[in-house]
RNA sequence: GCCCCUGUGGCGGAAUUGGUAGACGCGACAGAUUCAAAAUCUGUUGUCCAUAGGGCGUGCCUGUUCGAGUCAGGCCAGGGGCACCA
């Protein structure tokens, strides 16, 4: 019996794949293209089953898109700026750079191993010169544009990390990364304007069709429209205005307060003289921004003694109060307070004693006082002159026109997202080009100065930013006058770097950040493929970077991904020993009482949950081990068979040990039966037997219905019609020359069929089927739609709507007929027996349902 | 609190978009092969009553329909996103 050598033929392709340089590719304007990206990796040290199962999913994509007659784009880099690379340097007393680069190299290997279709040729390390010293050119040219600008200002300090995070870089009040409570700082900052974009990147939402929509649903969220009004209130017996934000000018008349945050200016000019007033921004400052903090947090305010005018309500005085819970960066900073029908105001009104006035009626016309809580809902508007009568939104609007009349107010249109600090005080990252200089201020670096550098010699045993610490680095001249300078010692969030890489791969080795040409022709991504982790961050970032670099003249779309897909995790049971040591799956194996024992000890151990892989929990699998016992294609076949791309996938053994032998099974049938089979290229016979037709229209069914799910990314349900075909296969008995075409064009189809997902295996295949040409370059078989259509069809015979019986009948048969042979079945007889038949329902080649 | 998604055998999941529920895979069971095992092959495998055959069955309840996993309304459970956002 002949059995397939997966380590020696994989090897084999994999070389005849790079020596013909398959899969590099060139623009080409004649040609359509077809550009899959796959998210790039950061070079931790090894691939795990995450990145087989992402870049499968791309590479069997690619392939498709080849075979269809695509030029495709396919590259491969690595975003390999970040933090842990500065730690191992602390921590091992190893470079960066060494480190990355080491890291990149044994990763790379990996990937190859894998057998995807990359492009290697356009390989790029964002922690390269040639790719930073390119984003330090587009950082100039957004500073040109004035889409990037220096200000003092708050920001969230990890004091683990030691840098700068960026909001969506907190969760929960804490940093991403390090997991350390977040402090509140004000340093010089560098931001993107991404909050001028609000709108557009909200409205390009909607023409992302080809992204999933609960991503769209995020950003969306995420940016946080909502409209309102800006009202000027004059602050009683001065020339000054508090101007506030609100979705509620419906609500005016019931306000009873004002509230400013306490980062707010006139909190701050108070702050200088009001004892009680700076103790409380104090205060404020030391509250932690966790969620349990703000949950537990009370209502807190302190009265300013000054007041405001009420903008429609003559003669009557709203008190300021400083307030814990109005945020500086939202809106105006202030507020007028509504303990009517608003939460926070009612509880901030019962802890201070201040009014709390009704001016919308309940659902059911209630009028009375509010002491129970704040009413939220819609309804009547009372209590409020010229605005009683109207229904929400009707006052929203009345209100808002009248405020515009006296030219104290106008309608506003707010949005959640914040401009995008990109300042961090670390090493390993881009260097941010621009020079501060004591005469000229802050000044670009001179574009033919570029690439800035990282310097080679640091230390990280100091904490804080090596680039700040290091003796001479920092010492430059000034640009613009020459005298001595100090560089900016800030590198970029790594966000910046994966915001525009995939433009890069374009034509990664251009002197210019990107070549339009290129860009033009390739971009946007076609199919981009990652994890769901990226829905806000990474993405709208990089739908930011387009809008900029397009603004720059660098590119010519908004929209950088037409086609967005996320897959989902893979996860895998949890080991423990009695001790409650969380065990590796390879230190566990059944023993013959078929109980799971730690193979050292010998130990029973506990089999936990299903869970996502992680190392603390060592629920882990390594992809190297994987593909040295199973081979690259059945790692391929098996995280694309069990589920549905989009959800989580669990990792077991088993079902490796499936697509093992099924790569076996279609192996040893070609090999048995390629004798049978019709010599190649030979000329179809004009006359198919009964058994011969058969198998030619499973073969095109299989066909027709695979090409679609591959089209539609549903692989699981592709591998499972091909399941079904080799089971066809092996069920065919063939005879004659008829049959030993069928056998052939079945045989043929299978190979490409199987290419894009274990495409070594389909290499071979092909070989041994007498072609001299390679697979990955051969296009993809086309269906015969005849052979797709059955003359006969098998319908269901329902009785009262229960299935009685199948009647085989001719495709298209006259109504009257189907229900004559539907009437005639036995079962559908008996089920009738003496009851009167009401109505019978034909749906044509589908069903019939008999109504008694 | 607000917004969204999901719920189908022992398990992962199919289901032509309102038309035969459970394709395909995993697991399990039985048999063949073998001195034996592995590997391989062939069956069986939603559940209950059972002899043909029938009852029940897609989280729960109601509804629309000749017909509902699919549509509508209301619950329950699990998961995700946002959150003192005015």
């Amino acid at each position: 019996m002949s059995r397939y050598n997966a380590r020696e033929v994989e090897a084999k392709w994999q070389s005849t794949w790079e020596t013909n340089q398959t899969f590099e590719t060139r623009t080409d304007l004649s040609r359509p293209k077809y550009y899959v990206l796959e998210m790039f990796p950061y070079p931790s040290g090894n691939i795990h089953i995450g990145h087989v199962r992402n870049y499968t999913m791309g590479d069997v994509v690619a392939r498709f898109k080849r075979a269809r007659g695509f030029n495709v784009l396919h590259p491969m880099g690595w975003d390999a700026f970040g933090l842990p690379a500065e730690n191992a340097a602390r921590d091992k007393k190893i470079h960066p750079a060494e480190w990355t680069y080491a890291n990149i190299a044994n990763m790379r290997k990996e990937l190859k191993s894998m057998g995807l279709s990359l492009d290697w040729s356009k390989e790029l390390a964002t922690c390269h010169p040639g790719y930073y010293g390119k984003q330090q050119q587009l950082f100039l040219d957004f500073l040109d544009k004035e889409l990037v600008y220096r200000k003092e200002s708050w920001v969230n300090w990890d004091p683990v990390d030691m840098t700068v995070l960026a909001n969506e870089q907190v969760i929960d009040g804490k940093g991403w990364r390090s997991g350390a409570l977040v402090e509140k700082r004000k340093l010089n900052q560098w931001m993107f304007r991404i909050s001028d974009y609000s709108e557009e990147l909200l409205d390009g939402l909607k023409d992302l069709d080809r992204w999933p929509d609960r991503v769209r649903l995020m950003q969306e969220n995420w940016i946080g429209k909502s409209s309102g009004a800006r009202v000027n209130f004059k602050i009683t017996d001065t020339p000054d205005h508090l101007e506030i934000y609100t979705t509620r000018p419906d609500t005016l008349y019931g306000a009873s307060f004002m509230a400013v945050a306490a980062d707010h200016p006139l909190t701050q000019k108070l702050a200088i003289d009001n004892p009680k007033v700076a103790e409380f921004v104090a205060e404020c400052h030391r509250m932690g921004t966790s969620e349990e903090a703000i949950e537990k947090a009370e209502k807190k305010g302190v009265d300013t003694g000054l007041t405001t005018d009420h903008p429609f309500i003559e003669g009557k005085k709203l008190p300021i109060y400083v307030a814990n819970f109005v945020l500086m960066d939202y809106g105006t900073g202030a507020i007028f307070g509504c303990p009517g029908h608003d939460q926070r105001d009612f509880e901030f009104a019962t802890k201070y004693g201040l009014q709390i006035n009704r001016v919308v009626a309940g659902p059911d016309g209630e009028t009375g006082p509010l002491t129970e809580g704040p009413y939220i809902g819609p309804g009547e508007i009372i209590n409020s002159e010229f605005l009683n009568g109207l229904d929400v939104e009707a006052a929203k609007k009345a209100a808002i026109s009248k405020l515009e009349t006296l030219e104290i107010g106008s309608e506003t249109i707010n949005y959640r997202l914040r401009d995008w600090g990109l300042s961090r005080q670390r090493y390993w990252g881009c260097p941010i080009p621009v020079v501060h200089c004591e005469a000229c201020g802050t000044v670009p670096e001179k574009p033919e100065n570029l690439p800035i550098e990282l310097p080679e010699d640091v230390t990280f045993d100091k904490p804080g930013n090596p680039l700040d610490h290091h003796p001479t680095w920092k010492n430059t001249k000034c640009p613009s006058c020459g005298k001595d300078a100090i560089r900016e010692t800030d590198t970029m969030d790594t966000f910046v770097d994966s915001s525009w890489y995939f433009a890069r791969f374009c034509s990664p080795r251009s002197d210019a950040a990107v070549t339009r040409e290129d860009v033009d022709y390739w971009l946007p991504v076609d199919q981009y493929i990652g994890g769901i982790e990226h829905a806000i961050l990474h993405l709208l970032y990089s739908r930011f970077f387009s809008r900029a670099m397009k603004v720059t003249g660098a590119v010519g779309y908004d929209e950088p991904f037409a086609g967005l897909f996320t897959q989902g995790m893979v996860t895998h049971e949890t080991y423990r020993s009695e001790s409650g040591e969380w065990l590796l799956p390879q230190d566990v194996i059944t023993n013959d009482a078929g109980d799971p024992v730690h193979i050292e000890t010998g130990e029973k151990v506990v089999i936990g949950g299903v869970e996502k892989m992680s190392k603390s929990k060592k629920n882990v699998v390594d992809p190297a081990e994987i593909i040295d016992k199973f081979g690259a294609d059945a790692a391929r076949w098996f995280v694309l068979s069990d589920s549905p791309p989009d959800r989580d996938m669990e990792w077991t053994d088993a079902g490796a040990t499936g697509a093992w032998r099924f790569k076996q099974r279609l192996y040893r049938f070609v090999v048995e039966n390629l004798d049978k089979s019709a010599a190649i290229n030979s000329e179809a016979p004009t006359e198919f037997s009964d058994a011969a037709l058969s198998l030619r229209r499973e073969t095109h069914k299989t066909l027709a219905s695979v090409t679609d799910s591959i089209e539609k990314l549903h692989f699981n349900t592709a591998i499972a019609r091909i399941y079904e075909f080799m089971k066809a296969l092996g069920d065919f008995k063939c005879s004659g020359t008829d049959g030993a075409w069928a056998l052939r064009e079945a045989m043929e189809t299978m190979t490409a069929l199987v290419g894009p997902m274990m495409p070594h295996l389909a290499e071979e295949l092909w070989e041994m089927l007498g072609h001299t040409t390679i697979l990955a370059d051969s296009p993809w078989p086309t269906v015969i739609t005849d052979l797709t259509v059955d003359n006969t069809v098998t319908i269901a015979v329902q009785v009262k709507g229960k299935l009685r019986a199948t009647i085989e009948v001719a495709k298209d048969e006259d109504k009257a007929k189907v229900e004559e042979l539907a009437l005639a079945d036995e079962s559908v007889k008996r089920a009738i027996a003496d009851a009167p038949i009401r109505k019978v329902i034909v749906v044509p080649n589908r069903i019939v349902n008999i109504v008694i």
